[in-house]
DNA sequence: GCGTAACCTGTTTTT
DNA sequence: CAGGTTACGC
């Protein structure tokens, strides 16, 4: 119990308040985290519950690892059997376990958003309804929240409501078109995200002994983030802990970000009604960050109407001052920004890894990435464009999609015709006619293609049937990873790849022999008890960033990521950039009242990450799709007030500049609003944007064929140097060297992937 | 069916 | 700008 004293009392009690249903309003850097933690290690310590009682719901896979870490860390090896995962992913795994109670195969595929969106425009074309009207984001997200409410395609189109709004928005079809993609999602045998929450709960609803199965099996649920959940996600949760009533939420309303895929604060509010008998218990200490970075907060989070009633305090030091600083141009606010980290990491002692660069959008990245290159500070993007979203990878995936499933559409539309063999949209359109005008699976119709295709196409289908049933034949005796690599091998992609020697091609190569790595670590990984194919897949779609990457990359790097993403997250200094009006709070979400105060609890989260300091700035101009824009800076700001701010680095007089004519290459002229010039000023620079996979930078490095290594010989390897070969290991199928790296000491690498050069 | 060039269009956050 | 789609000639 030595853990419990370094409590606070209602952290205390939220541990060990264990019995019944129990609300958390845990306010930031209230160590929520703690609380949640020590409660399971708890459960399992001191009231011998079994750790796979224990239902543990966060809402990202970064938080849900951290968490099961941490509780290791208290109770050892048994952290692992809590059921403790992200909604998706718990989900998932129950859907898979109980698929057949719903019609769907055991081997279901999880469409990500690029397939759905690809499937919704297709739908659109064949019923011959207008692209212009019908957009795939908006027709999707209309699908998407009808999903999250729990309103089926017969209910949505059997409502009044949704049907006038429809009709007025000029888009009548929608109900139709939400029937198609159901239906064709169903026959693929595939869900998309929404549906796993979806289908959780028809599966909970109409099957009891399921339900009753689960509701027995979980004694204790915990949901953190709760303030994020939507209905969907709200009536799994409670169903479950319907029997034993222990059900524990943690959630803190002003740091409510999710609105816009559907959470819903009400069920902070509804969660009291369902469960009278709830405790609430607040923790409103703040651990993290000083005095003057809380009260900034607070004042600003006190300018939105209705938040719970909850006073966040801290006893730490006072602390500096926020300062807020000014640039011309998106360029300039990245060295500014890459300037002032230098300086703290020179003055302060500081390590990269203690600070991180926050922004509103995605695109925001690239300034500051050009910056911190320049000035050779080592950063890290966290999410972004995935690694899993690149075109090589996800067709490697289609293929292994295809073997699990082979109804799979989306996985179908994409590797039949690569590498190229001559099968067209025609002969692809033919396929899918012929399933569904007939009732037929995508596999059959596939594998009787032959009597209805003539010539190439015929012949070509009959091969790619024969090379997937081969690879099925593999995938039945095989772990992934030999899967995927016969795969690989054996569809031609790798060797398409291979012959592609441009700088991109080398790339892409790589990237595919990345994410082969990514299926060895999978089945080399002993936590993971399955290692099908099947099992890696799973995994792969519910996970977005490539975080198991960068623990072993280099650690000590800055952090650049969207607000979102750092939730939950704490860092010593925090630079948050691009606080113009527009952009933060963004044009698109300016609608509302409540889509205004949703906003401002982003800037909250944004300003309460930070422990020791907080660096606001803006710039006056900034390049967005091609054209320079003018900035004001953020409304935002004046909501901070002024005692917590140094606008002392603000108040340059000079005019913003604006674009004038064309420009190209590097430079624009500019000229100032009174009509002055003003000095061609550097907006942009023209350049690819950096590779960012974790195989940056090896397209340099040519590995050497490594056939004829011995032992005794020197190599030379990308990451780890030169070393002398100690071993050549052939058991096992795969051909591994252990090499002795001056430096780092052994590794053991497999001579297919690793990149190897003969030294010497 | 394939390859190229011209054209078009988005423009927010995530599982 | 960048990625996707269409039109067109082979």
């Amino acid at each position: 119990m030595e853990y419990l004293s370094s409590l606070n009392e209602p952290q205390h009690e939220a541990v060990v308040t264990t019995e019944g249903p129990c609300m958390l309003i845990a306010g930031a850097g209230s160590g929520k985290t703690r609380v949640l933690t020590y409660r399971i290690a708890h459960l399992i310590r001191e009231h011998n519950v079994e750790p796979f009682q224990i239902l543990a719901l966060t809402f990202t896979n970064k938080a849900a690892r951290e968490m099961r870490e941490r509780i290791e860390e208290v109770v050892g090896n048994e952290a692992r059997n809590v059921w403790m995962g992200t909604f998706h992913s718990i989900f998932a795994r129950i859907l898979r376990f109980e698929s057949d109670k719903i019609g769907y195969p055991q081997n279901f595929t999880i469409y990500d958003t690029d397939d759905s969106k690809t499937l919704i425009r297709q739908i659109v074309k064949e019923m011959e309804l207008d692209d212009k009207q019908y957009k795939v984001n908006m027709v999707l997200s209309r699908i998407s929240s009808a999903k999250n409410r729990l309103m089926s395609w017969q209910q949505y189109q059997a409502d009044p409501i949704t049907q006038s709004d429809d009709e007025q928005a000029m888009r009548p079809k929608l109900g139709l078109i939400y029937q198609r993609y159901v239906e064709r999602c169903f026959l693929a045998g595939a869900m998309d995200f929404d549906d796993l929450l979806f289908n959780t709960n028809v599966l909970l609803r109409d099957h009891p002994d399921v339900l009753n199965k689960y509701q027995h099996r979980f004694r204790y649920v915990l949901v953190d983030e709760f303030q994020d959940t939507n209905i969907s996600q709200y009536l799994i949760t409670r169903k479950l802990s319907a029997v034993h009533r222990n059900i524990c939420v943690v959630g803190d309303d002003a740091q409510s970000i999710y609105a816009f895929r559907g959470a819903d604060i009400q069920n902070i509010l509804n969660f009291e009604k369902d469960f009278p008998e709830t405790k609430v218990i607040k923790l409103e200490q703040n651990y993290r960050s000083t005095q003057n970075i809380v009260n900034a907060a607070n004042s600003v989070i006190y300018k939105n109407k209705g938040q719970l009633q909850k006073n966040v305090w801290t006893q730490n030091a006072p602390g500096a001052k926020i300062p807020l600083v000014r640039a011309n141009s998106d360029a300039e606010e990245g060295k500014l920004v890459a300037n002032s980290i230098f300086e703290a990491k020179a003055s302060d002692g500081l390590k990269n890894a203690e600070i991180a660069v926050l922004y509103r959008t995605n695109s925001q990245s690239r300034s500051i990435e050009e910056a911190l290159r320049k000035n050779n500070i080592k950063y890290k993007i966290v999410g972004g464009l995935s690694f899993y979203q690149r075109k090589e990878i996800k067709d490697l995936l289609a293929y292994l999609r295809m073997i699990v499933n082979p109804d799979d559409e989306q996985a179908f539309r994409r590797c039949i015709n690569l590498p190229k063999r001559g099968i067209g949209p025609g002969s692809v359109d033919k396929i899918l006619v012929n399933a569904f005008d007939n009732g037929k699976r995508l596999w059959d119709s596939l594998q009787e293609a032959g009597t209805f295709l003539k010539g190439k196409a015929g012949s070509s289908v009959e091969n790619f049937v024969t090379l997937i049933k081969r690879c099925q034949m593999e995938n039945t005796r095989k772990d992934a990873f030999e899967v995927a690599n016969f795969t690989a091998k054996n569809s031609g992609l790798l060797k398409e790849l291979y012959e592609d020697k441009t700088i991109e091609g080398l790339s892409r190569y790589e990237n595919v022999q990345e994410l082969l790595n990514a299926v060895k670590e999978f089945t080399d990984n002993p936590e993971n008890e399955d290692k099908s194919l099947n099992a890696f897949l799973q995994d792969v779609a519910l996970v977005t960033d490539m975080d198991n990457k960068d623990k072993k990359e280099d650690k000590d790097t800055v952090t650049l990521m969207t607000i979102h993403m750092s939730k939950g997250l704490e860092f010593r200094y925090v630079y948050l950039v691009g606080m113009e009006e527009d952009l933060f709070p963004s044009q698109m979400m300016l609608s509302s009242r409540e889509d205004l105060e949703e906003e401002r609890r982003l800037f909250y989260v944004a300003i309460t990450r930070a422990k020791e300091r907080l660096h606001l700035s803006y710039a006056s101009t900034r390049y967005r799709f091609g054209n320079i824009r003018n900035c004001e800076p953020s409304r935002f700001l004046n909501d901070i007030d002024s005692e917590y701010i140094d606008i002392s680095k603000s108040g340059s007089k000079r005019q913003p500049a604006v674009r004038m004519g064309s420009y190209t290459g590097q430079f624009v002229r500019s000229m100032r609003e009174d009509g002055k010039r003003q000095r061609a000023q550097e907006v942009h620079v023209k350049k690819k944007p950096p590779v960012r996979s974790a195989s940056s930078g090896a397209a340099d490095f040519k590995a050497d064929d490594t056939t004829h290594l011995q032992e005794g010989m020197k190599v030379e390897h990308q990451k780890f140097g030169i070393g002398s070969v100690r071993k050549i290991d052939e058991s096992g199928g795969n051909r591994k060297a252990v090499v002795d790296f001056d430096g780092t000491g052994e590794k053991t690498l497999l001579l297919s992937f690793a990149k190897l050069k003969i030294h010497g």
